[in-house]
DNA sequence: AGGTTCATGTAACTCGTTACATGATTCA
DNA sequence: TGAATCATGTAACGAGTTACATGAACCT
């Protein structure tokens, strides 16, 4: 999965700005794509290049100018192209269980603390995501809904695991 | 957490081989960690020109020369500061929760093809963790065996959870 | 007065992947 | 005969992060 995938298939839904697309990737993505303005403003740029998008500014008042991507054909069979395409093994990238690995090496005082920070992370997580829920559910499909509730359990279950072998 | 930190933990532990750190993120780092020959030399490479690591260089029969790594002191200082400093975020990229999310444009068959490999990717993921975690116990932390059973229980309730939702 | 939201962008840097190159030994 | 294991490495490319730059409107 390219980030140029990523980002045809939210304009594959509704034209949108990068702004958006980034909005979109930091809370219903969350967990399990990540994105930043960095990484999403050339990749527009990259694909209208290719012509897979086009770019039309928006002149707003009060506001600045905004630039509306919306995908071309190209885009949408590339999209399709990816869609088809073999899925990729997932990938976990956890700072946490590596401090956790190395625990023998930090006061036991720490480590606790340290577990106690993540399963705090997850919660907020897990109510971040379900607010997230509340105010995109009504644009989205059931596989949509379906994705983010899998985030949800996730985040529970992980949290529940953590709990359990707090105590050793 | 950088792939640095990570190699001069691993030497931390016991003077090894390039080849030797591979293959232990290939296995009981797989669950939250991700490396590869590619990655892991250069970084070798770097640690030793900033004096973290020192090398040996171990003449075999019938197999190719071998290069030992081990950590120095200022190595050790290094990765003491590491642990503790700040635990980062984790980061996913789920390839299949990109899939599922797009669903709506994929034939029902397929989906329930994607769902029932991912099941199938988890289930093999969960008996090469414990294999793995068999291997290598007797010289295992209680931290790092937690660490084992978290990825292990982890992988199981992702299964348990897809398995629930996959008659919708 | 100060923080947040909206809105876009780039330059420099760091990092990682992919593909290639080599080559003996051991196992099926 | 062919695959896997042991063992190291690099060049070219592609991707992503961080930090910077701008600036009005709106809320507290």
């Amino acid at each position: 999965m390219k980030t140029e995938d990523v980002v045809l298939g939210i304009l594959n839904e509704k034209s949108q700005t990068g702004y958006d697309i980034v909005e979109k990737i930091k809370t219903i993505f969350s967990h399990f794509f990540d994105g930043s303005y960095g990484s999403i403003y050339p990749v527009l740029h990259k694909l209208e290049n290719k012509g897979k998008v086009t770019k039309k500014i928006i002149v707003q008042e009060g506001k600045p100018n905004k630039n509306l991507y919306s995908i071309t054909e190209s885009g949408r069979e590339e999209f399709n192209k990816y869609l088809r395409s073999p899925v990729q093994t997932e990938v976990m990238k956890s700072d946490f269980l590596m401090r956790l690995y190395h625990g023998e090496y930090l006061p036991e005082e720490q480590i606790k603390q340290i577990i106690i920070e993540e399963i705090n992370r997850k919660e907020q997580l897990v109510e971040e995501l379900e607010s997230q829920f509340e105010v995109w559910k009504e644009d989205m499909s059931s596989y949509q809904k379906l994705c983010c509730q899998i985030g949800i359990e996730s985040y529970r279950s992980e949290i529940e695991i953590l709990k359990k072998f707090q105590g050793h």
